[in-house]
Order: C-alpha cells, then structure tokens, then sequence
DNA sequence: GACAGGGCCGCTCAGATGAGCACACTGTCA
DNA sequence: TGACAGTGTGCTCATCTGAGCGGCCCTGTC
C-alpha cells in the first residue's frame, strides 16, 4: 500500500525531485537528504520519470538551423559537418542565398590558416562566395574548368579570383572550358601550364566546396550543356549523380566515361584524397543523388534544406 | 578561427553531443572518444548547450495533475503533499467529485495500516470518501459534530461510517451538532460517553482530511448557518477562514472566538498534533482562506485545483 | 622580436554516480 | 508453521564527473 509510484502522491514527488536534480541542478546525494529518501532511491525516481515522460529533453534550436535533421545526417552518413537551414523552399534564388551564407559562416567556422581551400563551380558556390567573410590568407584552388551560361552568374575563374582576393591568398586559376569536344584537346589542355599547375595544387587542397547534379534534365547545369548522346551515354552507364564532374551511380561507386576524358576538373580520385568535400545540393528531387554523393565516401560536408534533408532520409 | 560556438559547425557538434548525452544516455567519456575531443570540452559543450536553450528539459504530465502547481505549492508551503487537479471548474458539483477522487486517491497512496484516519466534515470530504477504495483496517475518527443541510449529502457520522465499513477499521462516531445554543450545552454534550470516546481518540489520528472555508457567504458551509451576530464577531476578530471549524486569522494565526465554545469539534491544538491534515479547498474566491490554512502549519497536504492553485499562488 | 594580458584547454583529485549484490519484507502455497 | 518467489531497498566498489588550478596559445603592443 505504501508507495505506488503512478498515484498523485508519487507523481507530484517524482515532479519534486526531477525539478531539483535537472532544473535547481542540485545533486542526488542533496536531494536525497532533502526528501529523506537514499539517494538510490532518488536515482531509480528519476529514472522512471525520465521513462515514463514525466521528464521530457528536447533538443531543439530556434533559429534557422534544423539541427535534428542535421544530426541525424550527419550519424547516417558518417559525415564531419551537416547543416540543414530550415528555409522555405519555394524561391529558388531565395533558397540558394540561405544555403550560401549557410555555407559561408560553416566555411568561416571550420577553416584554419593552413587549410587550402578548392572551389568547383556551381551556382550555389557562387553564392557561397558572396556570403564569405575574408578567410585568414587561405590560397585557393580552381577545381573545374568553366562552364559559361550566357547571363549566368561568375564563372569558376571568378569565383575563385574573387575569394582568394577577399582572403589574400594565392588564386590557383586557369582559363579552360569545363568539357571540350574531343579527348585530345583536353589532354592538351591539361599540358598548358596554367591548367597544370593549378592541377598541381590539387594534392594541397584541405577543404573543398562543390555542388550536386542528379542526371536528369534542370538537375544539372552539366547534363543540360552536353550532346543527347553523351546524356544517353551516362544514363546507359547508371550515372546518377554528379558532383563537380564526378559521376557516381545511385550506390555511390564513381563511374569513368568516356564524357570524362573530354571534361577538364578534377577526378574522383583527386577528390576522394580530399579531407573535406562540402556540397551543397537543394531542390527535392536531387534526393537520390545527394543520397548516392553521400555514400561515395567523397564527401565530408553536407550543407542543404529541411526537405531535401528529409528526402534523402526518408529515402 | 578554429571553433566559434554559435557557428552552424558549433550548433550541430553541440546538438551532436546533447543527443548522445541526453537521449543515448552515453558517458561524456564515450562521448568525447567518439567525437575526438576532451571529455572536459564535452562538459563545456553541454552546459553551453543547456544555457542556450538548445537543450530543453521539461516536465510535465500528460495526465489530469498539473505538476507545475502541484509543487509549487508543496515547495512554498512546505507541505508534505500538494495535489492540483488540472480540470474545468464551471461546475462545482462535477469540480468537487474530481477533487475528491484525486484525494482518495492520495489518501489510498499514503496512508499504511498503522494509520489512524480522522475525517472532518465538508462537502469535498464526502465526495472523497465516496470515491474512496477500502483501506487496510484503518480506524476512522470523526472530527467535527453534525452540520445538517435540508437535501444535504450524509452527515459526518455517515461518512465516517461508510469509510470505517470498507476498510473493516473501528468508526468513532459521535451524534452531536456542530454548534449549539450556549457554552454549557457544549460542554455537557463533550462530557457524553460517546463524544468523549470519539474525543479521546484524537491524540492517535494520524492522517486527516478537512475543508476549508472562507469567512464570507457562500465561502463556508459554517458561516452559512451561524447567526448574524455570530458572523459579525468573528469578523471583528479578524477571522479569514475556517479549517473544519477552526478559525484562522488571515496570517494563518488561530483565533479563539465565543462562538468556539460553543462548537462540537475538533480545536486549534488537537488540530496541530495531527502529522498530516489534507484540505480539499476549490473556487478561486478562497484564495485567501487558502493561504491562511497552508500558513498555519495546521496543514500538511492539499488537494485542490489549478485556478484556485494559481490564485494561491500569485496572491 | 619580446612581453604582458586574456582566454582556452586539459590535468588533478575529491566528491558524485551507477551496476550489481545481498538482505528484508510480503503474500502464497504446501 | 515453514519454504519460497517476487519486490523493494540500501550497500560496495569501480567509474564518472566537476571545481579549481596551472600551462599553453593567441593577440596586441612596444
């Protein structure tokens, strides 16, 4: 007859004591004297007031950022950052400016002087870039060739003049098309000395910010520049996804094509030696292909919206 | 440069942190192994998180018990129990019968066989004891003499007896008014063998369970039938409430008036020797009353609802 | 380049804490 | 009455935790 735990005596003394341990932040060995209870008693109250949700912790922030989302990517992924910025989705200009300075203050949060930073174009790495405080000194490394879209925004070469100038860096640039009509030209272009030294720097690189194209038509600025047969071509091949001219299918293995040979950028070896990859896909349907960037391996970083991020883990 | 708290990095570490801490309910140890850090930078981590308010901790019960109250109450008064009923209290009768079930409830909770049950009369009293699951052998005392209401509920004397009938205890009942004409009428009927019997068991109750009423009309069933002239020396005196027919200033001091000679029941003294006496009061217009009772010291326990609660409380 | 100031970090050690064990009590059945 | 399973409680000891202290790095100044 004693002590039923559930009746309103137990209740409002569980209450009691739940108040003073997790809110007056007192210990247990204090409460315990307070209440005249042993302190294993008090531990074994608090425990079933935790379990039976008398005593609720929630973890939740209130500004943009969806940090559920972005712990549960992260743990899923195994990946060294993951922001979600809680951001409608509906304005695409809107969307990429959130993701962008989202990106920038991570940027600006996580380099240090002796990074090096690589920059691959896309256009919500552009925006990254106009959201960026001045970074301490850091060089930074043009990724991939540029890729022009008539009254689109800076090219990669700006992009990457643009922050290195901001930082007082070096700017590794070169001036070449991202995909070139034959094989042999882009050999030769690599030759160039430009292309080759800023290729040079490529093992240096720490830190890197790219985007993420699901190979289907609007997915991807680069699948919307190439020849039908060279679409045709990767989706034979299950290209799923590309990250900075990176094919991979939909389980993350990267995919050689023959488009590769033709395309000035960086590999998928040079971007697996790469500490720390950050894309910064958007848009609902890119889910499988975030998902596939994800599991590549190549990539460490993750800055996105709430409804992509759950896209990708309802998935 | 390196890690800037309030970064979206620093957010999502701290959420990373919180969530393992928290809900896994992993060490700070195992934690800070996992995530490459100190266990005392875990340490910082977390009291950051909680000062912030990325960590929330609240509690809270999904039932009828408002907890918030309940020991709010129980902590500024010092009480050994304090019940609130979270419920609508438009309706008296139906307020009264949940008032009453959560006190029988407390009542079954608390008491053990070694309990000596006294029971004044009020109205919440005969809800509870209707309410009330039979309890192991208690005996039960009757606190107060007869305060007959034409179409009223039972009696005291039947209250005391339907308890003592369920739990198979001893019933102390005694047939006498509450008030009587004059002192010596009172006095005669205390030195009758049955009142004296029920009397001389004072002493042994242990727990008890009284109303509380407020000197004003409508505010106490006492002042309701007493005289005109009754009314207003108690009013000279200062009194603000009634405890089953002890009287209390409004500082919670007793006040011996006339009118208590003549009365039937239990006094300011007898009341104090009592370890516990649980008061059932409702209607936010008793606040006052209210306060006086839990000043006292007369009082132990409290079953009431969450406006009068708040109204308690904020006064 | 040297140096003082300030903030951040991790170490030490005493105190707090939890897992597991032993014991007491209760109600039940033989 | 006595044996016994089930439950609730407190103890022991190894581990975990936090307050305080001192060292280190960064920064600004001369």
């Amino acid at each position: 007859m004693a002590d039923d735990r559930t009746g309103p005596a137990g209740i409002v003394l569980s209450a009691s004591v739940a108040r003073r341990f997790y809110l007056d932040g007192r210990s247990k060995v204090e409460i315990a004297d307070e209440f005249g209870l042993s302190r294993f008693k008090v531990a074994r109250l608090l425990d079933a007031a935790r379990e039976s949700g008398l005593v609720r912790i929630e973890i939740r922030h209130e500004g943009e950022i969806d940090v559920e989302s972005s712990v549960r990517l992260r743990d899923r992924y195994g990946l060294q950052h993951a922001v979600v910025v809680d951001t409608p989705d509906d304005d695409v200009a809107s969307l990429r400016g959130h993701l962008g300075r989202a990106a920038a203050q991570l940027l600006a949060e996580v380099i240090t002087p002796d990074d090096v930073l690589g920059l691959a174009w896309a256009r919500a790495v552009s925006a990254m870039a106009e959201a960026l405080p001045p970074l301490p000194g850091t060089p930074v490394v043009q990724l991939t060739g540029v890729l022009s879209l008539p009254g689109g925004p800076d090219t990669s070469v700006d992009v990457v003049r643009g922050v290195a100038r901001a930082s007082g860096g070096a700017a590794h640039v070169f001036y070449a098309p991202f995909t070139v009509p034959d094989a042999a030209t882009a050999r030769a272009l690599r030759q160039q000395p430009e292309v080759a030294s800023a290729f040079a720097q490529l093992p240096l690189v720490t830190k890197a910010v790219a985007g993420v194209g699901q190979w289907a038509p609007g997915q991807s600025t680069l699948y919307d520049v190439v020849s039908d047969e060279d679409r045709a071509a990767l989706h034979r091949l299950g290209v799923c996804a590309d990250v900075s001219g990176v094919f991979l299918s939909a389980d993350g293995e990267p995919v050689h094509a023959e488009l590769s040979e033709r395309m000035i950028g960086i590999s998928a070896d040079q971007m697996r030696e790469i500490p720390e990859v950050v894309v910064i896909p958007y848009g609902t349907a890119k889910a499988c292909a975030v998902r596939a960037a994800l599991r590549s391996g190549l990539v460490g970083g993750i800055v996105t919206h709430t409804a992509l991020a759950h896209a990708v883990l309802e998935g």
